[in-house]
DNA sequence: GCGCAATTTGTACAACTGTACAAATTGCGC
DNA sequence: GCGCAATTTGTACAGTTGTACAAATTGCGC
């Protein structure tokens, strides 16, 4: 009957997961929003956490992919600077932007990744933790060679402000916009692509600062 | 019969809603933790929502209050890349650190208010906007005079990152320690403090770049 | 267009939710 | 230690939740 009711399922269940976190919505909504049945839900997913699974793998694998592949790419820059700033793009862009235009965008799935991550839901810990992102950690790598010297630590708090900073303008665009007084938008993606970009940039680049400064003095 | 059952209700509340977030916490549990019955819940603060109010006045308001007299302290700098780190300080350390050692502590507080701003729960978005912070404007301004020229789409944009690293640090910091391969532990909330500030110290200084990089060139 | 498998619907269920309120208990001024 | 107000308890209520499953409907190979 229904147009592939299964693939619009799951593009509801993350409009609807994005909007409001995992436990506020519930499988009666999603189906509501689809035009179809409780029992459809059941039916093609056994569970509202197994729902929550597909869902997940059905973004996380092309988003990392994507990811891998312009990291591919900003490792062939050979100028220390410009590549950090090429790897940093590899790493936001795709959370920002959706690859296969067919699922939900890569927006709204980091938004959802955001609420899960903030709601601390366990069946979403499960997730997380199983498809735990080994991307990262060669992104991880990849930063380290730009900013050599740089201590552990100093990289790896900076990723997790990354991160951050990405999840929350996600999260609260509006704050961007009600803190400026209206004159920034803070749901402009791409300059919010940007800013997330540049600053980190900055942040990154400053754990070797030590050698630059002592040039500058 | 208890000893003051009102505050303890009142801490329970912030534990558990920063753990699970608003929606998943039930006034059972609560009162459960509590030791207590559900109907205190009631008679102490009517509804789920007003017991929210309560815990969230209760705690922005001393550490909005702390960070202005930080604020005031930093502003009486005059070098102006110091009078910046004072200034990203003032904000970050009463998000983490309690004033007041009665309360449940900043980070949990600020952790809670994170996970509500994830969950974007009617109720919490009700209170935070009739809460919203003259304080963060306050403090944009002192930023803003810290790097002259600079645009304030940047300045606007780096403390909305400054909040998303703030929060994010404390909604998963297994992800520091995991990360790293458990060399940086990123339950470590002195070192998330200082990472913080010298991270985004770095972005704000960036964005006065152009008349520092012409001194370079 | 028959027949069977895939899908969708409808409904039932126990568990849990926030709220309301009467009854029991407590603490305290006197 | 009486008496009254403040507090705490217990219970009831209607609504919602995830899940299960029989019945109805659909789609499709033949």
């Amino acid at each position: 009957m229904r147009p592939n009711l299964r693939e619009a399922l799951l593009r509801n269940a993350v409009t609807l997961f994005s909007r409001s976190g995992y436990n506020a919505v519930s499988l009666r909504d999603i189906a509501k929003a689809s035009g179809a049945n409780v029992g459809s839900l059941t039916y093609h997913f056994g569970s509202k956490a197994k729902l929550l699974r597909e869902v997940y793998e059905r973004h996380t694998v092309p988003m990392n992919a994507r990811r891998r592949e312009l990291l591919g790419e900003a490792l062939r820059i050979s100028d220390a600077d410009q590549r950090l700033m090429a790897i940093l793009r590899a790493y936001v862009v795709p959370a920002f932007v959706s690859s296969s235009e067919g699922d939900g965008g890569g927006a709204e799935f980091t938004r959802m990744r955001a609420v899960l991550s903030a709601e601390g839901n366990p069946d979403a810990q499960a997730i997380i933790a199983d498809a735990f992102d080994e991307t990262s950690r060669a992104f991880l790598k990849a930063l380290a060679d730009c900013v050599p010297g740089a201590p552990l630590s100093g990289l790896v708090w900076r990723s997790q402000f990354l991160l951050g900073s990405l999840y929350y303008a996600l999260i609260n665009p509006d704050r961007v916009t009600r803190l400026s007084g209206g004159t920034v938008d803070g749901n402009d993606r791409e300059a919010a692509v940007n800013q997330i970009v540049e600053a980190s940039y900055a942040s990154f680049r400053s754990l070797g600062v030590e050698t630059r400064q002592s040039e500058r003095a």
